[in-house]
RNA sequence: GCGCCUGUGGCCCAACGGAUAGGGCAGCAGCCUCCGAAGCUGCUGGUGCAGGUUCAAUUCCUGCCAGGCGCACCA
């Protein structure tokens, strides 16, 4: 029986005893009746728990250890007659009056049972219908990706692997933004560069792209092999083969740092196919039949404050241009007529103040707000020998994700940008994360991977013949640890759904190692007894699983040595 | 000025309103005749300040202090 379906049904036992039993009030019991059960910080209050006893406690005007003790006397007397008899070994009272179940060893075992010798890959979910559009990244194509949208990538990415995993129907997007200003000023920054290297004086405007890449793409122009090319950049298309020409190379370029990031995208939006098609207009009629627009100083506005936002916005300007918000409601639309019911964006700490308008517009546009979930993923901050590595986009001096990658690795870097909670700062420290040592989390875990993988090479057992566990045999303390631990591997994934953060799975997976070495510490697995043996090199077998399937989700290589 | 986020040991982070506030790093003291010591064990140390709500506050409310971000007919 899978961890989820057990909640379930302790949940409606619980719920039923309430009600029976104890004579709760309907009322009541739908006031605690979403918070029933919970796992408990600490591994030693066992597997899973209750506190309803203490948010009783001034319904009922009765002391909470009493509820408490009614209440595990109650379920004492209802367990051993349900489904879960075999399942639940004993329930406890503690604290200021939680009641406390503990799962049997043969669950453990049972799910032990699931991950470790499984037939395609451990554990499965059935496919959901729901359909989730995962928007990330994003970045403008006028540069090389920056650390800032390193930490994107590393998050959409791994969410997406996660909820993927669970059964959803997930795409990962990326929203092209080759349309408009920015792209202007970085055909005119080659343009102007491009000038420069055929010997003219320029003056480079402060707010054009500093950076030295846009100097190469200047050069490639000058140095492609057609005929007469030097001659083209004084014609009246210069500009324009300038502005296709940076579009196309930093895409490629932008493609490449992704793919080697092991990022994976499925499907790339244009916004200049978005402006060239019409959809744009037709999302603001579409608005306005619905009485959502109007004309105020020559502009158009949505009225995005019947929806919550904090004023008005203006979608086409008075000289008749689109805002940022017009094609966005317009892209949104589109999602949704793609058959999208779930939109995940994540965006920078900058956009924050963004997200009420684009929420008002997915109700204006006939969706419920909860349609949409935007995920702010904060900057990350460089640090290299105690010393903050500071950056200026402006200038063109920003660290780029590439050379993150190039001196810490993939595995190092995508950890790193994902082991602290999405919507917090981060601090990566360069150094640590080259360190090949304890101090490293990435290390802690790949190696435990790496020792498992070696004593199952030692064990001289071929995995497809090691037999299930003697469910017996696996008693010391240590070993139901780690088995306990391998066990909560799916309500972390719980977490990550419900939080839409991946970061907890980096905590669960240090967790698990942990247990592993501690295990690995004290007991020997290759020992003369066969059936110990046997059993043993199951249990890690099952932990292996995991660890590699947990890194794996999040892009992380699982190596059998190092 | 207004809005959002964040203040937890020397450093980086945890904790659906609940149990003795967890963990990592650094520091100190130990552990390899044995499957990889990239490991294990132990010790030291903490909720910005002031009120309030509650049986119970790191968590909720108010004020203050400190830091970050945002307040466009920019993208």
């Amino acid at each position: 029986m899978s961890r989820d379906l057990l909640e379930g049904l302790l949940a409606q036992l619980l719920e039923k005893v309430l009600r029976e039993r104890l004579r709760l009030p309907s009322e009541a019991l739908a006031k605690i009746k979403p918070c029933l059960l919970e796992v408990p910080k600490e591994e030693a209050f066992g597997d899973i728990s209750t506190s309803v006893a203490l948010k009783l406690a001034s319904i009922l005007k009765r002391a909470p250890r009493e509820i408490a003790q009614e209440l595990a006397a109650c379920l004492n007397q209802e367990i051993p007659r349900s489904d879960l008899s075999d399942l639940i070994e004993k329930i406890d009272i503690a604290g200021a009056g939680f009641v406390n179940f503990h799962f049997s060893r043969e669950y453990l075992y049972s799910l032990l049972k699931e991950i470790t010798r499984p037939k395609d890959s451990p554990l499965s979910y059935p496919k959901k219908q729901k359909k989730v559009l995962v928007e990330f990244v994003s970045a403008n194509p006028t540069g090389p990706l920056s650390v800032a949208h390193g930490r994107q990538a590393v998050v959409g990415d791994a969410l997406s692997n996660i909820l993927e995993f669970l059964g959803y129907d997930v795409t990962r997007e990326y929203y092209l933004n080759d349309w408009g200003n920015q792209i202007n000023i970085l055909g005119n920054s080659i343009y102007l560069r491009l000038k420069e290297l055929q010997g003219e004086k320029i003056e480079f405007p402060e707010d054009h792209y500093q950076g030295e890449y846009i100097i190469d793409l200047a050069r490639e122009l000058l140095g492609a092999p057609e005929a007469g090319v030097a001659a083209r950049f004084i014609a009246p298309t210069a500009l324009e083969d300038c502005r296709q020409h940076g579009v196309k190379r930093i895409l490629e370029i932008i493609r490449a740092e992704l793919k080697d990031f092991r990022v994976r995208f499925d499907s790339w939006f244009s916004q200049a196919e978005l402006e060239k098609s019409g959809d744009i207009d037709t999302a603001i009629s579409f608005l306005k039949e619905k009485g959502f627009i109007y004309q105020q100083e020559g502009a158009t506005w949505f009225s995005s404050t019947k929806f919550g936002d904090d004023k008005d916005r203006v979608v086409v300007k008075s000289d008749g241009s689109y805002t940022y918000l017009a094609p966005d409601i317009a892209y949104h639309q589109d999602k949704f007529k793609r058959g999208y019911d779930w939109l995940i964006n994540l965006w920078g700490p900058d956009h924050h103040g963004y997200i009420p308008r684009l929420k008002a517009a997915v109700e204006a546009l006939g969706r419920p707000r909860s349609a949409l979930d935007v995920i702010i993923v904060q900057l990350a901050t460089l640090h290299k020998e105690g010393q903050v590595v500071s950056m200026s986009t402006r200038k063109g001096e920003y660290i780029t994700l590439r050379e993150v990658m190039d001196e810490v690795g993939v595995d190092a870097a995508r950890y790193f940008f994902v082991m602290r909670k999405t919507d917090s700062h981060l601090d990566f420290d360069l150094e640590l994360a080259k360190k090949q040592s304890s101090e490293n989390p990435v290390y802690y875990i790949q190696y435990a991977h790496a020792r498992i993988s070696n004593i199952l090479a030692n064990s001289g057992v071929p995995l497809d013949q090691l037999p299930e566990a003697d469910a017996t045999l696996l008693k010391e303390k240590e070993e139901l640890e780690l088995l306990k631990r391998i066990a909560k591997f799916e309500h972390n994934l719980k977490v990550v759904e419900l939080q839409l953060d991946p970061y907890c799975l980096t905590v669960y997976l240090q967790e698990l190692a942990e247990s592993f070495h501690r295990f690995y510490d004290v007991h020997r697995v290759l020992v003369d007894d066969t059936c110990l043996k046997n059993s043993r090199l199951y249990l890690i077998l099952g932990c292996k699983n995991i660890i590699s399937l947990g890194l794996k989700l999040l892009g992380v290589q699982a190596p059998e040595k190092m």
